[in-house]
DNA sequence: GATTACCTTTACGTTAACGTAAAGGTAATC
DNA sequence: GATTACCTTTACGTTAACGTAAAGGTAATC
């Protein structure tokens, strides 16, 4: 298994992550990606392939496109001065705080689908 | 602190919310509220507001409102024979395995900000 | 050399989830 | 009785995130 790729085709991410083309060349035209190219043809690199995962994640998790960027630009190794890494932290903090929110709404509706659970089983055992 | 209300105006929900009148508005349109009318004006019970508030939870989540709706169904008391109840049973597991995919994305989300927010430290510490 | 399998750009179309205006009704207050 | 604060419906507009054609280029295979 050479999982030492290093460059993929647009078709190759497409298959991978079950998404179009088309949508991967949207993600570009936000300059959310920016492969390279040989001739015309775009060639992702295996960064352009964590920040696709980064995006499909967020997707997975009802970020906008605008909100994924952010995250895509914390993996952008861009460095900087002394303030654009304490803002930089700032950001890092407030992503958690929403994660934070994300995880109490996903153990609430978890609890409320046990007691939905519950009482379907419930109805059930009457029945029997 | 009465906290006993069991009627609520359009506008009370709204404010309470943070939402616009036109967006519980088209909750309705598309099905997903059903309030009472007295003549024109209409009266949320405190069923209606549960109701929304599981829509605005999905939101949060990410879930379209066609997905919420199926959370809404769930938490209506709509009951039935044997096999809908099997049948509702079997969309809360669906339920409950997104909801465990979306805690993974979470979680790795979680350790990707700890990185940045290491390296970024790192950075910092180094220009001290 | 024609078919196949990729790749490209341009550009209009579509769906979800509302926003926004227009036009009007009611009930209380100045 | 006019202003204020609510409520209503109808209907067109907007934004995000692509879908979908159209038209064309390249490289390998039959």
């Amino acid at each position: 298994m050479p999982n030492n790729r290093t460059e993929y085709s647009i078709s190759e991410l497409s298959h991978e992550f079950g998404i179009t083309t088309r949508s991967i060349r949207h993600y570009e035209d936000i300059g959310l990606l920016a492969p390279q190219r040989s001739g015309q043809t775009r060639i992702y690199t295996t960064a352009d392939r964590t920040k696709l995962k980064l995006i499909l994640r967020g997707k997975r998790l009802g970020f906008s496109l605008k909100e994924s960027r952010e995250i895509v630009e914390m993996y952008d190794p861009a460095k900087g001065n002394t303030s654009q890494l304490k803002h930089l932290i700032e950001k890092i903090q407030q992503q958690r705080e929403k994660l934070k929110h994300q995880l109490n709404d996903i153990h609430q509706m978890m609890r409320d689908l046990q007691d939905a659970e519950n009482s379907c089983l419930a109805a059930l055992s009457k029945t029997d």
